[in-house]
DNA sequence: TGAATATTGTACCGATTGGTATATAATGTC
DNA sequence: GACATTATATACCAATCGGTACAATATTCA
């Protein structure tokens, strides 16, 4: 243990606490004031553990996508469904976390990707945000290209067709849930998504 | 003809302003020195024409839903036209709008729906997008009703349905648009989003 | 028990926030 | 032309913004 007072708070609590904030009032709607009394903890201690409010966003959301964005993907890798049901548990995975009343609402990332191109966010912020999408597209294309290599979609089905079209019902899944519209309309949403996959070319 | 100096800035044009700085930066990321600037006025200006910064929102927003938001539903009507052609057509216009390089890109309603709960915004600005949102939803019934009605669409579905899911892609191609996703993958997610129309039931 | 190191709370920094008082300039009405 | 009315520009307001200097408080190492 290195010499000095030791921190009396919890950094991670801290951080998640942070998270929060940022992702129910966006880069611009948070401030020091709102983040430091989330966290518990006064401003120093939040330059002095964090670094800035620029670097303590970009944790945040990268925390986030660890907590709440990586582990969903484990739904579309249990290989004992077909794949239209893989996709529902995804996507009803997501809408768990959109509509869990113990977190802020919606979706962070995509919050935060509408609040790119604004000239409010650091670069260091848009550039992390435009690296958690493309991580997603690039991670989707491979499972469609591996779906399709084990014939579960058309063989003239296009992986990158598909990893949008995706991508684009979980920010449209997100900014509906934070819309207000209830579970069951969602769920009929993924329901009619999902025939999209299915949907043969010819 | 009202006694006084009359104004010597053209109001709807000011206000066409304001609407790209909310659109762009959204409400807590638009200063009035923002607002101003692009306005090409002084904050008191402002305030005597508009009213405050909340009104201005509030004005900008509708001023928005009546100039990129409405026509677009023209393309839905044309009965010449196969339902599927239609949306394609009415996802389209949405999509000239998103990427049009003189505008700030996305959408003005999605990027503020995005803001909702967020406690940054007046009462005023939130009853309204919510207000927008509803109306959208409504129309979509309505329209899926009328199809419906006309046998274009199969007997057993939900027009409500097809209105979430409708709004769903509305909401998810804007957020795709501001992360810079390019206009022929995006035309591809339309595509793909049209086939849920027409899948049958059963 | 020092000495060195790290965290804490307070108090402060200049800049910017949304909003306004005021004085001046320009207009229509009489 | 006098007057009421409206718009303009400047200058200002208290409050808050992100960020930091500094002194006091703990802690480990020697």
């Amino acid at each position: 243990m290195s010499a000095g007072r030791q921190r009396a708070f919890d950094k991670e609590y801290a951080l998640m606490e942070a998270m929060k904030v940022f992702w129910l009032k966006g880069y611009s709607g948070a401030s020091l004031r709102d983040l430091t009394e989330a966290m518990g903890i006064n401003k120093p201690s939040v330059y002095s553990a964090f670094g800035s409010k620029e670097e303590l966003f970009v944790s945040a959301i990268n925390q986030y996508v660890d907590r709440y964005g990586l582990p969903n993907f484990d739904a579309l890798q249990d290989m004992a469904l077909p794949l239209s049901e893989r996709l529902e548990a995804y996507l009803n995975a997501l809408l768990d976390m959109l509509l869990d009343p113990a977190l802020p609402g919606g979706c962070f990332v995509t919050n935060s990707t509408c609040e790119l191109g604004s000239n409010c966010l650091p670069d260091n912020a848009m550039q992390t945000i435009l690296a958690i999408n493309k991580t997603s597209i690039d991670t989707y294309i491979r499972f469609f290209q591996a779906e399709k290599l084990q014939g579960n979609i058309a063989s003239d089905s296009d992986p990158e067709k598909l990893a949008d079209y995706l991508l684009t019902q979980m920010f449209g899944l997100a900014v509906m849930a934070k819309n207000g519209v209830k579970r069951d309309a969602l769920e009929q949403v993924i329901t009619l998504s999902i025939t999209a996959f299915c949907v043969r070319s010819h």
